[in-house]
DNA sequence: TTGCTCCTCACGTCACGTGAGGTGGC
DNA sequence: TTGCTCCTCACGTCACGTGAGGTGGC
């Protein structure tokens, strides 16, 4: 018999291990000393030791090694326990790798200009989304923003008896236009409505599926249409930086509803699908 | 001017995040209202949010965040981060691969024995060491075994004013070897000794350098010498599951001190330097 | 007596999630 | 009055590490 600090040696943990096991039952020793509470190991445990070690290197939790130590677990459960496993374990290198590409990205990006400049471009997937919308060809940007100003205004709260969400419009050309602009515009809602809805006599709007987007580049736009450049260009210094190419329509999304009057205060998110190259 | 409440929904973030990070002083709202406690956030935050979130998401702790953000850090600073987290990242992918690795051997283990038979069997790295030993060729297990017994009776508890290590043998042959062994084995001590130890008629040792071993098996054996083949069969299934090959000469660490006497109490690790194939 | 080893609390880790219990304005 | 939103504690997470403060045998 060992005491706990031989034990501890002999192992290769610390008797704060030992002790934390003995409290959780995972590893009891084999005799305690009522007396003096002194802990007594013997090297016969050893091999019960080291299987709980090995199943913690393998990455299960305490309260999982306690299960598939249960003398009377099948084998198929504990195969089913590592299976289980290696799929968490294959998850968290595929994002670690997405992480790193990241990494790599903004350490390129201060290589080239100096400065961590478009950090405030976030990566995120966007999930499919219902839109109420209407698809034109507005002859100019300020004609764009007229459209979305008179929307806004003629909106309601609610549709159908749910909230409706926020205005957003939907670039469809491939490339940029100043004029002769192909551009969706509409709300996002929670579900499909019956038929279309017409409002004021500017408007009639139709149920349109806003696909899914796994990787999207976005940054928040807080100020007047003009200067939505700077925030493109904050986008477009990312996607450079970070090797991915766009890889569908851009999206404008108003997160605050805005109003012809005060355009100079709007605060709209820049989204742009991106795929690695 | 939003309530927490909106400014959460237009950040996408939870409000406890934005009471915990006003409460680290990371990201203050705009305004607070003296009276009742209402935090009151400006849109013109939100570039500072997402920036936060940027980091966040390539994995700088808060307090790493709060210190990048500083007005007057240089990019260099920055850049370092980043680096320093790049190593991070990138070993921390290596150490995933490798319990992948390893989960997939015992996942095929399992089926193919239908259990989990050589879960006691560790996978771990080992340090060079110094070895105070005398190599021979021995005719037998038993003489082997003999000398062993007689070699820990006459070893002291210090030499040289330090703690003596465990006792140890390497055997050196490339195959199994049931007569005229060749082993090394001895003392493992802290470190080299001036010149030879005699100890008693039958030994003199010499102090020799043990190399650092990467990555090595190990097996706890508990028992007589005569059952070691029951702990070798469970390294060689370890072995042969894993995909590894042995690399390097056999160990066995007596973890107790053994006597003559009592060879059947032993607590030997057996230690076999692995690599992958 | 001094050192050494053992013991039992109990806090700290990291970034929040999740109640509990209470308040003010529509 | 009822709902809604805001507030401030304060515990829980996971597997121990790290003291603090005290005890028994050599």
């Amino acid at each position: 018999m060992f005491t706990i600090g031989e034990f501890s040696r002999l192992a290769r943990v610390s008797c704060r291990l030992l002790r934390h096991y003995d409290e959780l039952g995972l590893f009891k020793p084999a005799r305690v000393e009522a007396a003096t509470g002194y802990r007594y190991y013997s090297a016969a445990q050893l091999p019960r030791l080291n299987r709980i070690l090995v199943l913690r290197e393998l990455g299960l939790s305490l309260e999982q090694i306690a299960e598939a130590l249960r003398e009377d677990l099948p084998a198929a459960s504990l195969r089913g326990m590592l299976l289980l496993r290696r799929g968490e374990i294959a998850r968290s290198i595929e994002s670690e790798s997405q992480r790193l590409r990241q990494v790599e990205g903004r350490i390129a990006q201060i290589e080239v200009e100096g400065r961590l400049n478009a950090d405030d471009v976030v990566l995120r997937s966007e999930p499919a989304r219902v839109f109420l919308s209407t698809r034109r060809t507005v002859a100019s940007f300020a004609e764009g923003a007229r459209l979305l100003g008179a929307l806004a205004e003629r909106a309601p709260q609610r549709l159908a008896g749910r909230p409706v969400g926020p205005l957003a419009a939907v670039a469809h050309a491939a490339e940029f236009e100043l004029e002769d602009i192909d551009v969706e515009f509409g709300l996002m809602v929670e579900s499909a409505l019956d038929g279309p809805v017409r409002l004021g006599e500017e408007f009639v709007l139709h149920t349109r599926a806003l696909p899914a987007v796994e990787r999207l580049a976005a940054c928040v736009r807080v100020g007047p249409p003009q200067e939505a450049h700077l925030t493109t260009a904050r986008i477009a210094r990312f996607i450079e930086a970070g090797g991915y190419r766009i890889c569908g329509a851009t999206r404008e999304v108003f997160l605050q509803r805005p109003s012809a009057a005060r355009m100079h205060e709007a605060v709209v998110e820049m989204q742009f699908p991106i795929a690695s190259i």
